[in-house]
DNA sequence: TTTTGTGAACTAGTTCACAGCT
DNA sequence: AGCTGTGAACTAGTTCACAAAA
C-alpha cells in the first residue's frame, strides 16, 4: 500500500511501532518548547502547552508517555530538559547528513533552504549525471557531483539521508542506487512509487498529489 | 488540532466529508489509468489495478464507490472514461491558477517546477517583498510582483490556490493576505501553524519535519 | 490540589467477504 | 463466471476520564 507522504517499512519490532504522525508531532513539540524556552517559561503542563500551540493535551502526554516518564505530577514538564530529550528522540543531537540527488531548480533550491541546512541537518553533496553540473557548487557552496560517484562519497562524507529531486523517469533508478550506496533514510520528491529494501525509510513528498488534492477541494466547496 | 500536512477545515457539509487520504488517493488512480491507457489497456478490473500498482482492490473500490459507479459488474472500469471521471472530480479538466508567495530560491524553484506547470495548473506570478527582486522574473517567465499588489492580481489574473514560500517569520502575516485576497486554497510550506478561515482550506508541507521523522526512524532503527 | 500516565471509549480509516448485477 | 458496490469486521489513531503520584 502506497500512502502519499507516509513511511513505508515493514514493521517487525516492537520499538518501531511508533506511528509516524505520533514521530512528526515530536518535531512539533520541540518547536513549541523551544518557543516556550525563549520566553524563560521553564516548566509547563500538557494543557497549558496544548492551550498555546491549539494541541491536544491527552494526545501530548500520550506521545511522551511513548518514550518515558517526563513529566511531574501536579507540576509538568521542564521545558529545557523535555525539549532535550526530544531532541535526542529524535536523533537530532549530533548532526546528521544529507545528499541531494538531482541537482535541478528544485535539489538546487533544497540545498540551500534554510530549514534543511539548520538544525541538526547538514547538506553535504549534491549529486547529478549533468556534465555541466558536475564540479560546480551551489550558491550556498555545496559541491556538486556525478552520481556515479554516489556509493564513494556517502560512504566518505559518512551520509545517511537520500533527498530525490530528479525526475520521475529516473527516479526508480535512483533510488536503487541510494539503496546501493547505504542510505537508509530515503526523502522523495519525484511522482513515483519506490520500493525501498526492507531496512531502509522512505518518506514521499509529492507535490503534484498536493496541489491536485486542494484543487479537489475547491472544486466541490 | 494540526495534523503535518493535514487539510484543515471543519467539516460541515456530508460532502466534503471526503477523508485527505481518499482525495489524494484519487490523484494516484490518475497517474495509474494515464499509464494503462498509454500501454492502450482499455479496461481493468480493481483487483488487476491493484496489483500492478500495489494498491488494495477494495479500497480501490470503495473509494470510487463514493463518487458514484463508475465499474461495470463482471468487467469492470472503462480507462479513459475512469480517467477523464477522476480528473472532473479533482477539479483538473480546466487551469487553477496558482500564486507563489515569496520569490526566494524555494519560491522560484518551485515556479519552473514541471511538476506544478503541467497537468491543470499553472503559475501565474510570484509575490515578493525586496524591490531587488520585484520587476523581475523567474526563468520559466513567471512575473514577480510587490506583495502589496497580491489582492489586485489575484482577482485579475483569477488565481485561486496560493503557495507560501516565505520565512517562518513572515508566514502568517502573508497567509492573512492570501485569505484577505480572497484565495480559497494555501499550500504552505513555512514551518509556522496558520489559521485558515471556515471557508479557506489549507495543506502544510513542513520539510523540516519530514527530515526530523526520517531521523528519528534511523535513530532507532 | 494539580497534573501526569494510562485503560477505556470513541472515531476514523482500511480490509474482508459476499449479495447482486452483467 | 466475474467483478462491482457495500455492510460488517477489523485496525489504527484520538480523546476521555480517572487512579495514582507529587
Amino acid at each position: 500500500m502506497s500512502r502519499n507522504s507516509a513511511v513505508s517499512r515493514p514493521a517487525r519490532d516492537p520499538r518501531e511501532s511508533v506511528s509516524e504522525a505520533t514521530a512528526a508531532r515530536l518535531s512539533v513539540y520541540v518547536r513549541c518548547l523551544a518557543a516556550l524556552e525563549g520566553e524563560g517559561v521553564d516548566h509547563i503542563s500538557s494543557q497549558e502547552l496544548a492551550k498555546r500551540f491549539h494541541l491536544n493535551s491527552a494526545q501530548i502526554r500520550k506521545d511522551l508517555a511513548t518514550f518515558g516518564e517526563f513529566g511531574t505530577r501536579g507540576v509538568g514538564y521542564a521545558t529545557g530538559a523535555l525539549k532535550r530529550h526530544l531532541i535526542s528522540i529524535l536523533g537530532l543531537d549530533r548532526t546528521r547528513r544529507v545528499a541531494i540527488i538531482g541537482a535541478g531548480r528544485l535539489g538546487s533550491a533544497l540545498a540551500d533552504y534554510g530549514g534543511f541546512r539548520s538544525g541538526g541537518f547538514r547538506i553535504a553533496a549534491l549529486f547529478d549525471n549533468d556534465r555541466a553540473r558536475i564540479g560546480s557548487k551551489s550558491r550556498a557552496g555545496v559541491p556538486v557531483h556525478d552520481i556515479r560517484r554516489l556509493a564513494e562519497i556517502v560512504a566518505l562524507e559518512k551520509i545517511e539521508i537520500g533527498v530525490i529531486t530528479v525526475p520521475a523517469s529516473a527516479a526508480s533508478e535512483v533510488a536503487r542506487k541510494c539503496w546501493e550506496a547505504g542510505l537508509k533514510a530515503v526523502l522523495n520528491f519525484a511522482p513515483v512509487r519506490l520500493d525501498p529494501p526492507p531496512d531502509a525509510f522512505l518518506k514521499n513528498v509529492d507535490l503534484k498529489i498536493n496541489l491536485e488534492t486542494l484543487s479537489f477541494y475547491i472544486a466541490r466547496a
